[in-house]
DNA sequence: GATCAGTGTCATAGG
DNA sequence: CACCTATGACACTGA
């Protein structure tokens, strides 16, 4: 676990390195699936990842893993969000390294050796102790500005000293990765491609340090940092940089080639790593494609071997993957297109259940992807070694989380930015056409929103997760470790009910069983014990495809557990009304059984029943009757079989019933919704008829005054307006009033004449 | 320890 | 009348 995690975050900082370089991708698929990041390799079968669904971020609020869960969520959603970190060239420019003698920590001029909120855009953390490992982070911050020279120098130094103190513990740590890399490198060299004579360089130095073992990868690992420094100093000495010369920065900077003198620890003088020709060794180490051949084929082995140092295992897999050409080189060269995706070129994967935390960080992982690889099933865990990069992930901060909000040209899919992203939460649908519809209003609909209790931040909490799980669960109703709901409680339980949980007896079928049945269960599980041919005789009249009949025990691997998941067909999703944390969420005709063999399927097991539960709870009367008599069964049976019958279907009538109750909340809902939004528009209609009224009340007005000022009295004069008032008969006559109420006629037909004219 | 949501089960009504 | 479904009520469990 501990070379897992440091492997974890080298690949951390290996996305981080790219990126920086301004290559855009996406190390998701080698990271471990979320949930087991958080809960451990074996989550799969604990009941938390059961409730907790991780993947689809049905967290439960309450539960204890909350922390490591938004710390995972974190660091995930970081180091995906490097998927869409590309820096600018431009910004590279601006990152000068000024050798430091000494090599701690020298931040900036009186700054503290923790850069945060520094003028500098990178944050480093020295000396973090995890195990033997020493560790450091490096975080660039969107919030920090442009990168600055003295913290860049000491990320260099820190990169060194991070070094310097892993070899102190140098000792321990050979000794644990001894036989580590024993396997590995026995693994490693299965995978490496054949090439013969013409395999490029680079290659042969890894198998070399694959097969030399621990040593060679310290090695290698300081030469690393020693071209890191080396590379951030050409930055420097650069004053422009286009991306191809990034790239090739790139290239030089994971080959890995050199052979530093063992006996410089680590700790090359900063200013040799930042002196003027940190190259040649390098550059004669060079694979031959890298200098002189084709460009593109030498990118494509260059990530081959950037494949090979995070995926050992999955080799093969990468090398596929990169014969399928899914890294285009030509785009790579595009400066247009040069955000590619480590992960696109890697292994496409599903749009659900490859990103967990999708809806949260961001959309711009690549969703087109066709296939889904089991680089995040337990079997293909990360590998076992260390990068040593050694940047820790336990100081990302949230501000580093803010890299690069806007900067997805890429993003396929921008209108999933994450709110953790934006500075605007994203509105659900409809309230957010109901808020756009009122917040565009030019009469200042806000207002009319905030009457009707929709303000921004109450809808940003109405967001909610969109992600359902795969539909599949790993519990194991035989395996004691898969507790899976109500078998959980029951058998965490059965100790403490022990005092009614005597032997299944004639009360067996509405009692408890014992800890003796979670015994018989698993010394029983594996055999089953259910006759094939029963299945296969009511398998005409019921049929379940895919399910287990006559393995009960597999019955719960295929079951869909989507029932936990908010309505994903529903335009409700993501919305208010919390209630739904339930089956109930779609039908559930006669799929479902879920959990129903908790108990009643360790009772079946201890009676010996001769068929499944799920025969006897979902067949039809007369072949449930039919498959009764063809078996001797004793009384005992013949009641536990008419129990689990009963409650079977009860069960699922009790589900249907409170899936309907949920539709009815639903659709109630749904109506206040609608009423909402009626009234928010029949609101909206009334404001501008009101706008329209001042309108013409307007028009009226200046008509009038207009038409006073051309009124005149006998001698001539002009009528003052406050002594008179025009007044409108219904036979569409205009009298002339006195304002004490008197109205004349005076010059009424004139007047008509005027008010028509000015018509 | 109280509370809550989810679930299973029972009793009962009704189709 | 048997069977099935629906539903209220209650108990249990884990969070």
């Amino acid at each position: 676990m501990c070379l897992k995690k440091y492997f974890t975050e080298g690949l951390i900082q290996v996305a981080i390195l790219l990126s920086l370089v301004g290559v855009r991708l996406d190390v998701g698929p080698y990271l471990p699936a979320s949930h087991e990041m958080i809960l451990g390799p074996t989550s799969t079968l604990t009941q938390t990842q059961f409730h907790n669904q991780l993947d689809g971020q049905d967290l439960h609020p309450k539960s204890v893993d909350l922390d490591g869960f938004f710390t995972a969520r974190r660091l995930l959603g970081w180091v995906r969000s490097l998927d869409r970190l590309r820096v600018p060239s431009s910004e590279l420019e601006t990152w000068p390294v000024r050798p430091e003698p000494d090599a701690l920590v020298v931040g900036a001029p009186g700054q503290p050796a923790t850069l945060e909120g520094g003028a500098g855009g990178l944050e480093v953390h020295a000396g973090d102790q995890v195990g033997s490992v020493s560790r450091s982070s490096v975080v660039a911050g969107s919030d920090y500005g442009p990168i600055g020279e003295d913290n860049l120098d000491t990320m260099v130094a820190l990169l060194r000293r991070s070094l310097e103190e892993e070899d102190k513990d140098e000792d321990l740590y050979e000794e644990d990765t001894d036989t580590l890399w024993q396997d590995q490198s026995d693994r490693g060299r299965h995978q490496w491609p054949e090439g013969g004579e013409e395999e490029l360089l680079v290659g042969d130095t890894w198998r070399e340090i694959w097969r030399d073992g621990g040593p060679s990868y310290d090695r290698a690992n300081r030469e690393l940092a020693q071209d890191l420094s080396d590379q951030f100093a050409s930055l420097e000495a650069q004053s422009s940089m286009s991306f191809q010369e990034c790239l090739r920065l790139l290239e030089d900077t994971f080959p890995f080639g050199e052979e530093t003198e063992p006996s410089d620890p680590v700790g090359v003088d900063l200013r040799e790593a930042s002196g003027e020709d940190p190259t040649p060794v390098r550059e004669l180490l060079l694979s031959p494609l890298s200098s002189h051949g084709d460009p593109s084929l030498d990118l494509e082995q260059q990530w081959h071997d950037i494949l090979a140092i995070m995926e050992p295992e999955d080799m093969d897999l990468g090398t596929d993957v990169m014969q399928s050409g899914s890294i285009q080189s030509s785009s790579l060269m595009d400066p247009v297109h040069q955000d590619v995706s480590l992960q696109q070129a890697i292994l496409p994967r599903s749009s659900q259940d490859s990103h967990p935390f999708n809806s949260s960080f961001g959309g711009s992982v690549p969703l087109e992807a066709p296939l889904q690889l089991a680089l995040l099933s337990p079997s293909s865990s990360v590998p076992d070694f260390d990068l040593n990069l050694t940047f820790g992930p336990s100081d990302l901060t949230d501000s580093a989380l803010s890299l690069e909000l806007n900067g997805t040209v890429g993003n396929p899919m921008p209108s999933i930015q994450s709110s953790l992203f934006l500075e605007e939460p994203v509105l659900p649908s409809p309230l957010g056409s109901l808020l756009d519809d009122a917040l565009l209003d030019e009469l200042s609909f806000q207002d009319l929103a905030l009457e009707e209790g929709f303000n921004p931040t109450q809808a940003s909490q109405l967001e909610e997760e969109l992600d359902s799980d795969s539909g599949l669960s790993l519990t194991f109703s035989h395996s004691p470790a898969s507790p899976s709901g109500s078998e959980a409680s029951y058998s965490s339980s059965s100790s403490s009910t022990s005092s009614d949980s005597s032997v299944f007896s004639e009360e067996g079928a509405v009692g408890y069983s014992s800890d003796m049945e979670v015994i018989v269960e698993r010394e029983e599980g594996a055999v089953g014990g259910y006759s094939p041919e029963v299945s296969k005789m009511y398998s005409t009249s019921y049929q379940k495809p895919g399910r287990f009949n006559n393995l009960p025990w597999l019955e719960q691997v295929g079951h869909d557990h989507t029932y936990n998941q908010p309505r994903a067909t529903s335009p409700r999703q993501g919305k208010s009304l919390k209630l739904p944390k339930s089956r109930y969420s779609k039908p559930y005709k006669h799929d479902i059984s879920d959990k129903l063999w908790g108990r009643d399927e360790r009772r079946a097991r201890t009676m010996k029943i001769p068929f499944s539960n799920d025969l006897i709870v979902n067949l039809p009367v007369e072949e449930f009757n039919e498959l009764l008599t063809k078996h001797r069964l004793s009384e005992t049976q013949l009641k536990l079989i008419r129990d689990i019958r009963r409650r079977g279907k009860n069960k699922m009538a009790a589900q249907n019933c409170r899936r309907r109750k949920l539709d009815v909340l639903f659709g109630l809902e749904e109506g206040v919704e609608g009423l909402c939004r009626h009234k928010a528009r029949q609101l909206k209609e009334k404001a501008e008829n009101l706008r329209s009224v001042r309108e013409m009340k307007q028009r009226l007005s200046g008509l009038y005054q207009e038409v006073f000022s051309r009124l005149r009295d006998e001698q001539g004069r002009p009528l003052p307006a406050t002594d008179y008032s025009l007044q409108f008969g219904n036979d569409g006559q205009v009298l002339l009033a006195t304002r004490n109420g008197s109205a004349s006629e005076q010059n009424c037909k004139p007047h008509k004449k005027q008010k028509d004219g000015k018509k």
